[in-house]
DNA sequence: CTTGCTTATTAAACGGTGTTCAATTAACCT
DNA sequence: AGGTTAATTGAACACCGTTTAATAAGCAAG
């Protein structure tokens, strides 16, 4: 058959993608192939060619899509409260961690999927960084209102590092598998002490205690 | 052919696992396949399935090989040297971001790698985790000497967790790619900021700032 | 209304993957 | 020497992503 014009060329692109994110969460990475994807929407698989270049460009809107829904999840779930900073930091890392659980193959998917191609994300992406970014500075600029940018910056990125550690192991259950279940503990453990450290911080520290040792490129 | 008896079954497996960790360090993750080792060894592809039960055992194996790699890096890089606890930690967690960095397939496969067959990793492997934290959790208690073994295992988990998931980010280039080559100030921020916090803590907090928040199973 | 052009669509093919299996045959045992 | 055992392999199977030649539906012009 040819040139059906059942749908668009967006309505194709579309139609794909849903397919796909309902069997990422059916049936996990392994069940979203090209031609699963395409037999779901009624095309055979070479027709998703006309609208991806490749499966990879699939899976960064994918990828897209699941960001675009961990970060609505953050920013509605403490709209309205009005929380501590530390509260609201520990709020968001909880979220952070219960949304790897309820939505596990799309989290995976977002952090493992190494493109082939590996050109550069799309500028949605990087917005999306930002903003999950901005929404951790926020509370940390009110615990220390003269910190500048650049320190804020980096506790904003050391300590969402150290939630993003602890919902990845225990998402992958790797490396403390025998007990789980203590996420929760650690996640606030992680929160408390960083803002302690960080807010009985001298100004201005160099903080390099062994020296000597450099990271071998 | 048949029956060449030119190496026992031990022997074959262990050449099997030698040329995959080679292909995985050559070509990573996706140069090892069944065909390709085979080749490197001058076997067919089938006879692996004599000495594994699948492809899943033999990346099991270079798994272990990689873990116990990196016990031994850590567990050496300080041997001789007297630190003080946070120095060592740190130290610690320098090699792992330095390992992560000078072998980046084989740290990929060990953290990423999903059996399709979950059964429980080998005991071996356990082992290894077990001797990792065991590392961790000594400058710990050097700090806090009254400290319960609960106390101690929850703040290496927590530590370590931060310290792989800068670890991890920094490897796959997610969540921050513009600004790099920061993770060295962010490792030293997190162990210092958590050790602070953690050392001015009140014995036996339950610290659960945020209320009836709790985490969607 | 028919002709012809365009192009969306697909089935088939290509080279790859992990895995299985019948056939082969070398090595061992009697 | 002959028979048994089992290591080894090539081919097959069912997948995978991707490409492509053939098809035919829609459209524009005559």
């Amino acid at each position: 058959m040819a040139r059906r014009n059942d749908h668009s060329k967006d309505e194709i692109r579309r139609l794909a993608i849903d397919a796909a994110f309902v069997l990422l969460n059916k049936q996990g990475i392994e069940g979203v192939t090209a031609r699963k994807i395409a037999a779901e929407i009624g095309y055979s698989a070479g027709s998703l060619y006309q609208v991806f270049s490749n499966l990879d460009e699939l899976f960064w809107e994918l990828n897209l899509r699941t960001q675009t829904k961990l970060m609505n999840t953050l920013k509605t779930s403490v709209s309205g409260q009005s929380l501590s900073p530390k509260a609201l930091l520990v709020s968001y890392a909880t979220d952070y961690l219960a949304f790897s659980k309820k939505h596990p193959d799309e989290w995976s998917l977002l952090f493992e999927h190494r493109s082939s191609v590996q050109s550069q994300l799309p500028h949605q992406m990087i917005d999306q960084i930002d903003a999950l970014f901005a929404l951790v500075e926020q509370p940390l600029k009110t615990l220390k209102p003269n910190a500048d940018s650049a320190s804020l910056s980096l506790a904003a990125k050391t300590l969402w590092s150290g939630v993003h550690g602890i919902t990845t192991l225990s998402a992958h259950h790797k490396l403390f598998l025998p007990v789980e279940g203590h996420e929760s503990a650690m996640i606030n453990q992680l929160v408390s002490h960083f803002l302690t450290g960080w807010c009985s911080q001298e100004p201005m520290v160099t903080d390099d205690p062994v020296q000597g040792k450099e990271i071998a490129s």
